[in-house]
DNA sequence: CAGTATCCCTGGAGATACTG
DNA sequence: CAGTATCTCCAGGGATACTG
């Protein structure tokens, strides 16, 4: 059964809870820069997600209609995942937050190289 | 003992461990609104957080270079809390995401109203 | 291929009491 | 005032097995 979320206090609380979780902010990353990942493609860059986790971030991010998803009636399914418009205004955002860490991550001298995407 | 966050996957990850988290993203708001605040008055504002997980969530912000913590050695005790310049960065794109969840809100007719902050 | 279904465990978070 | 110190709980997440 489906937990709801904590009433967000503000509007904040309301974007965090909608990018936050451990596997969000990825998923809506690469969704960008693939534009349509099918399930095993995303399971794959997320390396090490089980499907229970990328399952269940996946329905709750169509649920906040930040996801598509694209059933092709096929065998071997096929399922196809794509940024909704609501979410694509948030890449610019989100990438400047990976410029900032990017920044954050070359000033230290234990990380010293940039992570790749 | 504190717990070392995972090692975050890449820029995407790091950005998001240190603006995660239940009160990380309302409390980086609230200093930039009122520049600085005592202990007490940012328990005020973030109605119901626990003295637990409100000093927690200020040491690790501490350690991530987020805030300033200023203690003035009087009877009784005042600390100041403020953003560093790391976290001054991020708040035009925190400012964003807030304009970005309140039009999510706007559009939604159950909620119909802004929530302030 | 794209998931369900279970079982299990940990750590994030709350409640409460106490202190320099 | 600005915290510590404990105890407790539960849901987020992992591991594994199975399926249309």
């Amino acid at each position: 059964m489906r937990k709801e979320k904590d009433e967000p206090y503000c509007a904040v609380d309301f974007a965090f809870q909608r990018i936050g979780g451990k596997y969000r902010g990825r998923i809506l990353w690469y969704l960008h820069l693939h534009q349509v990942l099918r399930y095993g493609e995303l399971k794959r860059l997320l390396k090490g997600i089980t499907t229970k986790m990328l399952t269940q971030t996946l329905r709750e991010l169509e649920q906040d209609e930040m996801v598509n998803r694209k059933v092709y009636l096929e065998v071997p399914p096929k399922v196809e995942y794509s940024l909704t418009a609501n979410a694509k205004e948030l890449i610019p955002l989100i990438n400047e937050l990976r410029e900032w860490a990017d920044r954050r991550i070359m000033e230290n001298p234990r990380a010293g190289t940039k992570m790749p995407c």
